[in-house]
Formats: C-alpha cells, structure tokens, sequence
DNA sequence: GTCTATAGGCCGATAGAC
DNA sequence: GTCTATCGGCCTATAGAC
C-alpha cells in the first residue's frame, strides 16, 4: 500500500474513516493502531494527525456521523396509518443496520470507549432515533391499533431485536433482505398487539 | 491492594476471574493489560501465570465457564404447557442476563478477540442454548399455541430483544425486575402469536 | 499533506529467588 | 505461589524536513 509521497486530502479522509471503521468493528477500538490505520490507508502514523487531533477523536467522528446518516435516512410520514409507518421502520432498521453494520457494531460496542461528554452526545443522538419510534408506537395506541403495555421499553426491546440481525445474517444465506423483512414484521406486529 | 508474599490459591483463582471479568467488561478485552488485572486482584503480573497460559486463555475460561452456567442454570419441564414454558424462558433469560451482565456483554462483545477453535467452541454452546428456546417454540406451534414464520429466526430475535434489558437496566429504576419481566412476556407471547 | 525519526512509555511473557 | 527484574517489542503522539 506504500505509496509516494503527495497531497490528496480529497481521498485521505474519506479512506481513513473506512479503514478505520472495518478495524475497529473487527479488532476493537483499543486493539487497533494508528500504525494499523495508516498502513491500511497506505500513509505513515504520522499523517493521521492531519485529519484528527487523536484517536479517541477519529471514533467519536465514526459514531457521530453515523448516526446522523440513520437520523437522516429515516423518512417517516405521520399522517399516514400507524401500522403502516412502523412496518416500514421495521424494513428500514433492518436494511440500514445491514448496510452499515460495521457501523452499527462499533455504535454498540465502543461507546465505552467514548470520554463522558462524547458518551453523552452519542446517548443523546440514540434517544432520538429511539423516540421516533416511540411515536408511532404512541399513534398505534391512541389509534386503538396496538396494545402496549410501556411505550419506552417496547422501542428499545424492538430496536435490539431488529438489530439482531446482524449478528447471524449472512449475504447469501438461506434467507434474503425481503423475506428476513417479513419474518421480522410479523414478530413486531404480533409484539405490539396489532393481530 | 498490595500484600505479602505467600500462597493462597484458593483465592486467588477465583480474584483472577472475577477482576478480569469485570475490567475486560468495562474496557475491553484489548485495552486491559495483565498488569492492570494483577493490580485489582493484589498479587504482581507474573503470579497470574501461575492460573493462565496466558490472557487468551484467561478470556476463554471467562467465556466457556458462563455459557456452561447459563446451561446449567436453564430447568425446561417439557411435559408442561408450552406457553408456560416460554414464560419461565423469558423471566429466566432476562434475571440470568442482569444478574450476570459483565459475562453477557462480553459474550457477545469479545468473540472476535479468540482464536478460531476457542470461538467455535463458544458458538457451539451459544447454538445448543438456541436450540433450547426453538424446542419450546415447535413444541408450541405442533400444539396449535403458537403461529411463526420460522423458528430459527425467531428463536435469534427472541433472545436477542430479551438480552437488551442489560443495555438500560437500573437497579432502583423506574421498573422493577418482576414488571420488566411482565412487559418482556407480553411482547413475546404477541411476537409467537400465542393472543 | 506526507515523510522520517524519535520521545517516552506500557505491553505480554519469562527467569530465577524465596 | 508469589516476588523482582527484565527482554524485546509495539504503542501514541510530536518535531522538523520537504
């Protein structure tokens, strides 16, 4: 990966947060080097502190803008039928945690890793996500369209169950994305009573 | 934590385990030296050769001795009711969890720190566990109690929503354990389709 | 922006005394 | 069984050249 030496920030930083993301959901914050990092992105140590002031920054910036991508990604309509709303947030946390399961893996397991004041930034972000859900599972209810015995503890017993998935599901496996939506779906709607 | 030298086996086998357990939950694996451990148990870093081969096989021990209890914990009756057997599986799974949650979370957190034939061996027990919930599942579905779409699957997801408690449980919280375990059967018995 | 070189320090594991 | 001392190595982060 060694390379001559140059300016390409353009394509440093971005590498960076790849490499280290696929490192760090593999091997563990505290087990990665920046000597692993920057030999994966084909730079020396050195020149990772062009692009963050330390370690801790470089994962606090991967969990960060992660979930500011979920935040983003989630489009929800709250006029239209409860039912309908949370089936597609059942198809689409499952499709995302899919897709950027590194991610969804560190955002998990690193936050111990975090300082306190990172820590809380993320938590903070998370209660967000979870609150989403929490509306439409306080729409379905005064809808009369589930029964739930705590809205909160549903959420996140719903979110833990669907992120499950990653980790068992396997690309090219005995089930596809659409059928592994399905079967999720029918768990979710049978769990908030909507049968 | 320092103390005089002498021989004291006895308690320092099971100082050793419970310390590293409890470091390696919190820090992970990885940024936990032998050093650190040796400190919280009392003795210098070389007298923890005396117990471990070395740290990997310190986690393993760690890992392998939790999954046996977890087996060895779980009492099915399979002459009762299959809903009744389900009921106590999801009061079991989540009191085992909170009362062993340094031993959950590193179950699930530090399989990718051992080495390949110690990681089959803990996915081997980790399977026979599964096994254990399917069994009450099919029994449940062959008696007309349950309706799901696959019992693999859900089996996974089951257990994966009930182990969640341990990321937002509070000792003296809002809920108490015995009401947790309400809310828990309720979504379940709604996810198997038992209402 | 990236390099080389290095500071200052902690790491796992072992040897040998008691 | 535990201690002290130590080997050889890797770590994060910085300094200064280009």
């Amino acid at each position: 990966m060694a390379r001559t030496q140059g300016s390409r920030s353009e394509i440093t930083g971005p590498l960076i947060r790849e490499k280290s993301r696929k490192l760090f959901a593999r091997h563990g914050y505290a087990a990665v080097s920046m000597r692993q990092i920057a030999s994966a992105v084909g730079v020396q140590a050195g020149a990772l502190y062009a692009y963050t002031a330390d370690k801790q920054a470089l994962l606090f910036q991967l969990l960060e803008s992660h979930m500011q991508t979920l935040l983003a990604a989630w489009q929800d309509d709250a006029t239209a039928d409860p039912l309908t709303r949370l089936e597609r947030f059942v198809r689409f946390h499952i499709d995302f945690s899919l897709d950027h399961s590194d991610a969804v893996f560190l955002s998990y397991m690193e936050l111990r890793n975090l300082t306190p004041e990172n820590y809380r930034a993320i938590a903070a972000l998370r209660g967000r996500y979870e609150a989403l859900l929490e509306g439409i599972l306080r729409d379905g209810i005064e809808a009369g369209l589930m029964r739930i015995a705590d809205r909160k503890l549903a959420s996140m017993a719903l979110i833990a169950m669907l992120t499950g998935v990653t980790t068992w599901y396997q690309e090219g496996g005995r089930l596809d994305r659409r059928r592994i939506g399905d079967i999720y779906w029918s768990l979710t709607r049978g769990a908030v009573g909507a049968d």
